[in-house]
DNA sequence: CGTATGCAAATAAGG
DNA sequence: ACCTTATTTGCATAC
């Protein structure tokens, strides 16, 4: 009685490394080494099929990479950024104005040791790749045009709440989990934070009170 | 110093 | 305009 349709929520599945066997419906307890300190949890029987080229609404070019493919490049990214010299942050922020869209080093870390998911690591991939191209190729770029900053950051910057600001949203959300739109407002103003700030915190929170909760508890 | 990570903001997508 | 669920990122800080 638990378990609905797709349902895994928390902690993305590690997509790639093909190390599962396609079957084995109860007989996980295989993990390989990595880096997993928590998970150990799996419910969804994940296909992690290769896309074929066929597709109805393929956007443009993109071929549909494999996992080989993504751990391959991947690798060889991480080779050849360092022999140029770049660390993961210079990287990330070239990105951003070269491209747009900024990446802190901990995405470039994540994405060299493939720690995104699939789809996510597909998304960054061409950007990456020419990043490289750009940046490796061209032996004699002449001068680099560091084009004008053009801040096309999309992504609001991510806000450190304070410790004891935290306390007080706690501490609301405890009296009452979904404030009202004037409530909130309210709030905000009272803590010194932007009133998205606050709608976002308390449906965060209310994700991780979810979370947190195991399906039911249906009658104490 | 550059890199890896935990916790959790910010976003995406369907209501 | 705001909620929910699922995901993508990144601040902070531990390696």
């Amino acid at each position: 009685p638990m378990s609905p349709p797709s349902g895994q929520p928390l902690l993305y599945a590690q997509p790639y490394a093909g190390l599962n066997g396609m079957l084995g419906p109860p007989a996980p307890a295989l993990h390989h080494g990595l880096r997993d300190p928590l998970g150990a949890e799996e419910a969804g029987p994940h296909e992690l099929a290769a896309s074929p080229p066929l597709g109805p609404p393929e956007p443009p070019d993109d071929d549909a990479p494999s996992s080989d493919d993504l751990e391959q490049f991947a690798k060889q990214f991480k080779q050849r950024r360092i022999k140029l010299g770049f660390t993961q942050a210079d990287v990330g922020l070239a990105l951003g104005t070269l491209y747009g869209n900024v990446f802190s080093q901990t995405t470039i870390c994540r994405f060299e040791a493939l720690q995104l998911s699939f789809k996510n690591m597909c998304k960054l991939k061409p950007l990456l790749n020419k990043w490289l191209e750009e940046t490796d190729s061209s032996t004699g770029s002449p001068t680099n045009l560091d084009k004008i900053a053009a801040q096309g950051r999309k992504r609001k910057k991510r806000t450190s709440i304070e410790v004891g600001v935290k306390g007080a949203l706690e501490n609301h959300f405890l009296k009452c989990p979904k404030p009202s739109a004037h409530e909130i407002t309210s709030l905000a103003d009272s803590l010194q934070l932007e009133k998205e700030v606050v709608r976002v915190w308390f449906c965060n929170r209310r994700q991780k009170e979810k979370r947190m909760t195991p399906a039911g508890v249906p009658h104490p």
